[in-house]
DNA sequence: TTGTTCCAGCTTTTT
DNA sequence: GCTGGAACAA
């Protein structure tokens, strides 16, 4: 194989980070600036070139996709498998090691992992044994409390006791978390690095073990790494100057949840044989683009400094739009998008970015309301819906009876005549008598306190449990998870359920056998585990899509956080306005605030050939009308880069008064209650109400197909009957 | 046990 | 103003 298809294709400061020796360094790559491939190209170099065999090559991510992504632009690169070749999330490595060496990690071998939602219930149940008020003790802020020490390596023994009540009660209760996890051999994510970090920090003979075996490491997105993450890797590669990372301060968005901007910092102190190569030559992005977003982020302070440019070219302005009201932006933007696909655009390639998901709904109603095929990112993963967490809890309690988060979850689902009283009683022994769970219930059966008919049913769901468990002994992964979701009574009682909902959830019960038929144990395979016990984890530490792969030609809509990495030729960023973007949380704090800005960095520098920016001037936020001022950073954009357009015949219009409607725009009176109207998508249905007129006016329409929905008239392609 | 009502909360998200 | 979850009633 030939040297030059490694660096054929990359301009100078890219060939120069991947054929440096090997030393500590930092890519500073700027948005579009060919972060991955420098990172691709570095790992393709050090085992063709370098002779490094790719057994003793690491390279980190934070997510999946990522990782994966990573591995097949090697494998295309090299034209070889690379199977020995460590790729993998922070959380992905971690786990890696700690099954490796659980003993040494003082984990148990059947250890599960959980996720967030997992650990929110165990905190929940927590507290209910702990007797403690939970509008007094939110369990999310617990949860944001406990993970946030961990994420800083502190456990509840480090923590002092401190004089105030408060602190002191969430110190108990991080204890009690703590000791809970243990005992039922559970897991969490800030958990799985912690655990990686002390296993390393106090096994010498693990840490030599890697540290000779790692001769690279390799991470990327280093901008988002935290105080743990940064820790594990420094001990990976003490006294070894062998770490390189890629990553840009401008584009650090996750501050707010633990990620350490200052690790950049630290790094240069830490290595201090580093080199820095920075990457700026943008190939995504029109020249205008590019400045418009250099100008926003020079306003942040302490950043490294970076420029970014690109030969390809001015391009188009950037485009302004001020909208009337939250609607009518809803309304310019797909309009712009209609236009777009007429003139032969790809849907997909125009996207809408917004500070919160809330913003979404507008767009989501307009795009309806005109037959545009729409994708909206976020939401629900597959592994996160509840029929299949109530199937992969049965399949953790086949795999550890001591799962309490698990046991707890299917006892009573579907419902078997355990009720509550039975539950408090087995948490109370439990609690007593450090028992799990199951082993409580055991206890509470034999004590013979209960009626008949509730320790039946107690016997049977124990029952039930073992059954399964004998009867998956030996079958294929699938053929258990078939089993159970058949056995367990879940299948029936979604199919009990009415409407499209519970055929729903049937179908995904039927797509997670599907998903374990598909599992590619061999691939994943991990330290001899179980093939169960490795189909779990996949499903704890990769949550799935959001949506199944949607073929359709779709417009893009998303937070700017999710837009992270992505790239699209026609972007609207929407909601520019005070309180929203930047968010009202984060304007008093100088930090925050930088943050939002790079977030706006990171939202414009999506874009490729067109940037739309819009704010409405009337914003209905939380039911309350609100008169939002432009945002801050729409005026660091320097004008001449921006073109204001405006859709409207009107010139000019009092800033402060609500407009009273205009006398023309009436109610057009073609629709009446109760009339029958059939819309091309939706079908058939019956006019509920009628409400504003001109532009604006809805119409809610009872369908018989979709149900109750409003539509705008405007664009509604509605036939009366 | 289910359906209803009430009430808090309301950035951003991956693992 | 809406939504999801929990408490409550039947």
């Amino acid at each position: 194989m030939n040297v030059t298809s490694i660096i054929e294709s990359l301009n100078d400061a890219q060939r120069q980070a991947v054929t440096a020796p090997s030393q500590a360094m930092l890519v500073l790559a700027g948005a579009g600036s060919g972060k991955t491939r420098v990172l691709v190209h570095r790992i393709a170099w050090q085992i063709q070139v370098e002779g490094v065999e790719a057994h003793s090559i690491l390279a980190v991510t934070f997510t999946n996709k990522a990782a994966k992504e990573m591995r097949v632009r090697i494998e295309t690169l090299l034209k070889v498998p690379t199977h020995s070749l460590w790729i993998g999330t922070f959380h992905g490595i971690a786990h890696r090691l700690l099954r490796r060496h659980a003993k040494q990690a003082k984990l148990p071998e059947t250890f599960q992992v959980m996720d967030s939602g997992d650990q929110l219930r165990v905190i929940k149940r927590l507290l209910n044994t702990l007797n403690l008020d939970d509008s007094k003790w939110p369990p999310r802020e617990l949860q944001w409390f406990i993970n946030a020490q961990k994420d800083e390596g502190i456990r509840a023994r480090h923590m002092l006791e401190s004089p105030d009540l408060h602190h002191r009660q969430m110190l108990t209760i991080y204890r009690a978390y703590e000791e809970l996890c243990d005992r039922s051999g559970l897991v969490d994510f800030a958990e799985l690095l912690l655990r990686g970090h002390e296993l390393l920090r106090d096994n010498q003979d693990v840490l030599d073990f890697y540290q000779q075996r790692f001769r690279q490491v390799h991470v990327d997105e280093f901008q988002d790494t935290n105080t743990i993450q940064y820790a594990w890797l420094r001990l990976l590669t003490d006294g070894k100057d062998n770490l390189f990372v890629v990553g840009d301060d401008d584009q650090s968005i996750y501050g707010w949840r633990g990620a350490k901007i200052e690790n950049i910092y630290s790094f240069q102190k830490h290595y201090p044989n580093h080199q820095v190569i920075k990457l700026e030559q943008n190939y995504r992005s029109t020249g205008t683009i590019l400045k418009a977003a250099n100008q926003i982020i020079s306003n942040n302070s302490g950043r490294m400094g970076k420029e970014l440019w690109t030969d390809a070219g001015e391009g188009d302005p950037c485009s302004l739009y001020a909208a009337f009201n939250e609607q009518d932006e809803a309304y310019f933007v797909v309009e712009r998008i209609r236009s777009w696909v007429n003139e032969g655009g790809l849907r997909s390639d125009a996207a809408i970015l917004y500070r919160s998901n809330a913003q979404s709904r507008q767009f989501e109603e307009k795009l309806m309301a005109t037959a545009t095929p729409y994708r909206v990112y976020g939401g629900l993963r597959f592994f996160d819906r509840a029929e299949i967490k109530n199937a992969l809890a049965y399949l953790r309690l086949i795999a550890n009876r001591n799962d309490d988060a698990s046991f707890e979850r299917v006892i009573n689902t579907p419902t078997r005549g355990i009720g509550a009283k039975a539950i408090d009683d087995i948490r109370i022994i439990a609690r007593d008598q450090s028992l799990s769970l199951w082993a409580s219930a055991i206890v509470l059966i034999n004590q013979r306190t209960m009626s008949a008919r509730a320790t039946n049913a107690l016997i049977g769901f124990l029952e039930l449990i073992k059954g399964l468990a004998t009867q998956a002994d030996g079958l294929e992964l699938y053929e258990k998870v078939k089993l159970v979701v058949e056995k367990s009574g879940l299948t029936e009682l979604y199919q009990k359920e009415k409407m499209e909902k519970g055929e729903e959830k049937v179908e995904n019960l039927e797509e997670l056998v599907n998903a374990a038929r598909l599992f590619d144990f061999d691939q994943e395979n991990e330290e001899g585990m179980g093939e169960l016990d490795m189909f779990l984890t996949h499903a704890a530490l990769e949550s799935g899509d959001s949506q199944a792969d949607d073929f359709e030609d779709c417009v893009q809509l998303m937070t700017i956080h999710s837009a992270k990495g992505l790239e699209f030729k026609l972007v609207f960023l929407v909601g520019m306005e005070e309180n929203l973007f930047p968010s009202q949380q984060s304007v008093d704090d100088v930090s925050r605030l930088e943050e939002e800005r790079r977030l706006c960095y990171v939202g414009m520098t999506r874009a490729m050939q067109q940037l739309y920016l819009s704010y409405a001037e009337s914003r209905r936020l939380y039911g309350r009308e609100s008169y939002p001022r432009p945002s801050r950073f729409l005026r660091e954009i320097p004008s001449e880069l921006i073109q204001e357009v405006r859709m409207r015949a009107t010139v000019s219009r009092p800033v402060t008064a609500i407009q009273p409607k205009p006398a023309y725009l009436k109610t057009t009176g073609t629709y009446k209650l109760g009339q029958s109207v059939s819309h091309v998508k939706f079908g058939e249905g019956v006019v509920l109400q009628i409400e504003g007129s001109g532009a604006q006016e809805r119409v809610q329409i009872n369908f018989k197909q979709v149900g109750v929905k409003w539509l705008m008239l405007a664009f509604a392609k509605l036939d009366v009957l």
